[in-house]
DNA sequence: AACTTATCCCCCATTTTAGGGGAGATCTAG
DNA sequence: CTAGATCTCCCCTAAAATGGGGGATAAGTT
C-alpha cells in the first residue's frame, strides 16, 4: 500500500520542564495525525537541528535558559519562514504576548490548557487559525480598542491620529479638507491638555494613555 | 423565595434579518443564563431603546439598512461602556474587522458559526474573553506580525520603527545608542531602499507593506 | 574583490514645527 | 441666556528638524 495521503505533521517541542515536555508528547502521541520529531529542553539544540527536523509545528515555552523563547520564534521564523509556532507559557502580561506574536507566534495558549484544548489548538492552528487562550485573546482584542475618556475632541483625536501616522501639518489639512493654521490650532490645543510641547512627547502620552 | 444570586445577562439583537434573528433568539432561548430582552432590525430604534433595555451584551450585524453596525456599535459603546459587543457578519475582510473591533467589538463571529458556538462564544464573552472564529482570529494575530521579506537591514528596521512612533533623529539616536549622523546615514538609505524623499512617504510605504 | 552593513563627519538649504497673538461660528450645558 | 467647548481661520516669528550632497572607516559576507 502506497502511503501518499495526507502526511503526518511534524511537531518539534521546545519546553525546559521535563515533566511538562513528556506530558506534551505523551498528548500529542495519542492523535494520528501528528508526529512528534524531537523534543527540546532549549532553544539552542532545537535551532542546530531546525534543518534535519523540519518541523511543520513548533510547540515553544517562552521563560526557558539559555535563550529566551521570544528570541528562538524569531530564530525559527527567519530560518524556515512557514513553520508555525504555539507558544505554551504561564505569562499573561501583555507585553510578553505582544512580543510572541510580533516575534511570529501564531497560538498562544496558558499552561492551565487541558490535553484535549491543546490537540484542538493544534488543529485549529494547521487549518490556518489563530488558538489563544481566553485572557490573551481579551489583550489582543482590548489592544485595538482606544481609551474611553480621552481628555481630547473627536477632531483633535483625528488630527492626533494622522500626526502619529507620520503626516506633516500640511497633509493632514489636505486629508482632513481644513487650512494648515487651523491643524496647527488643534494641535497647540493637544499639545496643552496632554501638557506636552512637542510632537514626541505627545505621541508618548497618546501611545501609554491608548488615545489613539 | 428571594432571588439575588446571579442575575440573568439581558442581550439585544440587532439583524436585519428576520429569519437569522429569530434563529439566534431561539438558541440563546434555550439557555437559562440568558434572557433576549428586544430585538431589532436596524440600529436605530436600537439606539432609542437602549437606557430602557439596559442591555450586558448586544449581538449585532454590520451590513444593515439606516445606520451601519460599525457605527451602531460606537454609539452604544459611547452611551454604555460597560455593554458587551459580539459582531456576527458574514464579512471576513480585514477592515471591517478592525473597524469593528476598534469601535469596542469584543467578539466576532462568521454567520456560519453552529447554535453551540454561539453559546459558546456568549460564555467566553461573559467571562471576560474574546471569541473570534478561527479565520478572524488568525487576522487578528497576523496584523501584529511584520513582513518577512523586507529590503530593509534589521537596524534599518528599527530607526523607521523608532521613526513612525514619532522620534526625532535627535531621539532615536538617544535610543540607540549612535550619533544623530549615523541615525540620518540610515534613513538616506532607508528612504533610497523605498524609493521615497521623505518621512510621510516613507511610512506609508511601511504600513502598506507590513515593514514596521 | 565586491557588497552590505553600521558607524561617523562635514556643509547647506529648505521644510516643519512651536509659540504668541487674535477672532468668528456653532453647539452644549448650566 | 451665558459660559464653555469646539472647529475653523489668520498674522508674525524663531527655533528645530529634515533632506540632500559629499565623503570615510571597519566588520562581515558572499
Amino acid at each position: 500500500m502506497i502511503q501518499t495521503y495526507k502526511p503526518l505533521t511534524r511537531v518539534v517541542l521546545i519546553e525546559d520542564n521535563n515533566d511538562v515536555r513528556e506530558g506534551f508528547k505523551e498528548i500529542i502521541g495519542t492523535h494520528a495525525e501528528y508526529v512528534v520529531v524531537n523534543d527540546y529542553p532549549s532553544c539552542v539544540p532545537a535551532l542546530k537541528k531546525l534543518s534535519s527536523d523540519k518541523p511543520d509545528l513548533v510547540i515553544i515555552d517562552l521563560e526557558m535558559p539559555e535563550m529566551h523563547g521570544i528570541e528562538g520564534i524569531k530564530r525559527i521564523k527567519k530560518a524556515r519562514p512557514k513553520t508555525v509556532i504555539l507558544v505554551v507559557s504561564v505569562h499573561e502580561d501583555s507585553k510578553m504576548v505582544f512580543d510572541a506574536l510580533v516575534a511570529g507566534a501564531m497560538g498562544y495558549l496558558t499552561k492551565d490548557t487541558d490535553p484535549e484544548g491543546l490537540l484542538k489548538a493544534l488543529d485549529e492552528l494547521m487549518k490556518g487559525g489563530a488558538p489563544m487562550s481566553s485572557k490573551i485573546a481579551s489583550l489582543v482584542v482590548k489592544s485595538f480598542q482606544r481609551s474611553q475618556d480621552t481628555p481630547l475632541s473627536e477632531r483633535e483625536t483625528e488630527v492626533l491620529a494622522l500626526l502619529s501616522k507620520g503626516k506633516t501639518y500640511h497633509s493632514i489639512a489636505d486629508d482632513l479638507f481644513i487650512s494648515m493654521e487651523t491643524v496647527k490650532t488643534h494641535i497647540r490645543n493637544i499639545y496643552q491638555k496632554l501638557h506636552v510641547n512637542n510632537k514626541t512627547d505627545a505621541l508618548i502620552v497618546a501611545e501609554k494613555d491608548n488615545l489613539i
